[in-house]
DNA sequence: TAAGATTATGGGTAGTTGTGGGTAATTTCC
DNA sequence: GGAAATTACCCACAACTACCCATAATCTTA
């Protein structure tokens, strides 16, 4: 069963070949509609790990990112650090796409990736990095998680 | 006699087969409306169990989840628990469903299976760890229990 | 109560998916 | 311009999953 188009859930374990590629779970490529022609946009996530748009959405981000002025510093630096690591990722007939050194250095990947899916967009993790975020996790003010909750899950 | 559209209620125990399996009550997929193309979304409960939500329901809670912005750390965090443990899972002809072995292990599932209707999706236990829960439900605060049953039950 | 239908559970099989590696085309750099 | 390195594309295999059929138990209905 396939979701909503270009929508992305569950966990993968995978890994990342000697090549620096890595699988996209195979409910993730049939999720993908068919504007995105296979292509991903591989880029540096908020947290030590990979964000993987589809082609299509990343196109809304890179017309948000235009409306930003450049004569605004804060605005400047924003637009720089978000197109500057982001590269399009085409997947190949066994439905893998290709990291770049740049990325897979950032979410300090080794041999095993944990690809999530986040609705919108998908993360790559190291699951050393993703366990230990997790472990943060708990930290977070369990109030203002709650009620994150009470708004979203009916 | 078939309840509203997509609403579970009773208690029913069955078996999960070696290939990680379990029946859906017949009942509940009488009760399941036709847009839900036979499919339930399984995820982590809040207690110790697993939550499966029809699918017209998750969906909904997945454009809550879209709302949420990847700015804010806390929002990121909650998108990604909630989603990372979430899967679609299609009943087969016989009524059964699938579950993740990850899932599985979260709800401490073993041969036996309890499901249960709560109402606006159903939750499906270890027999063994609902006993416990059980238990400890004595120990919620009486008063607060009160108010709402005079609230809720007519 | 008996026959038929439905339900719960088990297992087999064909097709799909994940992973490794090979080869040809392209790019880079001296 | 040619060698080396990189990239893109292709094939092959093993593991897994979704789908199918079979059977026994249970429920329904006449």
């Amino acid at each position: 069963m396939t979701l909503t188009n270009n929508t992305f859930i569950g966990e993968y374990a995978y890994s990342l070949d000697s090549k620096g590629r890595v699988n996209i779970p195979a409910k993730f490529r049939q999720a993908l509609s068919e504007d995105n022609e296979n292509t991903f946009v591989i880029a540096r996530g908020m947290d030590p790990c990979i964000w993987v748009y589809p082609l299509s959405q990343w196109k809304e981000i890179e017309t948000n990112l235009r409306s930003l002025s450049s004569l605004s510093k804060i605005h400047r630096t924003f637009v720089r650090n978000t197109a500057r690591y982001a590269s399009p990722s085409t997947y190949d007939k066994q439905g893998r796409i290709t990291l770049t050194p740049s990325l897979i250095e950032y979410a300090g990947l080794e041999k095993d990736a944990l690809i999530i899916g986040v609705v919108s967009k998908m993360e790559i993790w190291n699951p050393v990095q993703m366990d230990k975020t997790d472990k943060e996790t708990i930290k977070i003010d369990p109030a203002a998680y709650d009620e994150l909750a009470e708004k979203i899950i009916v």
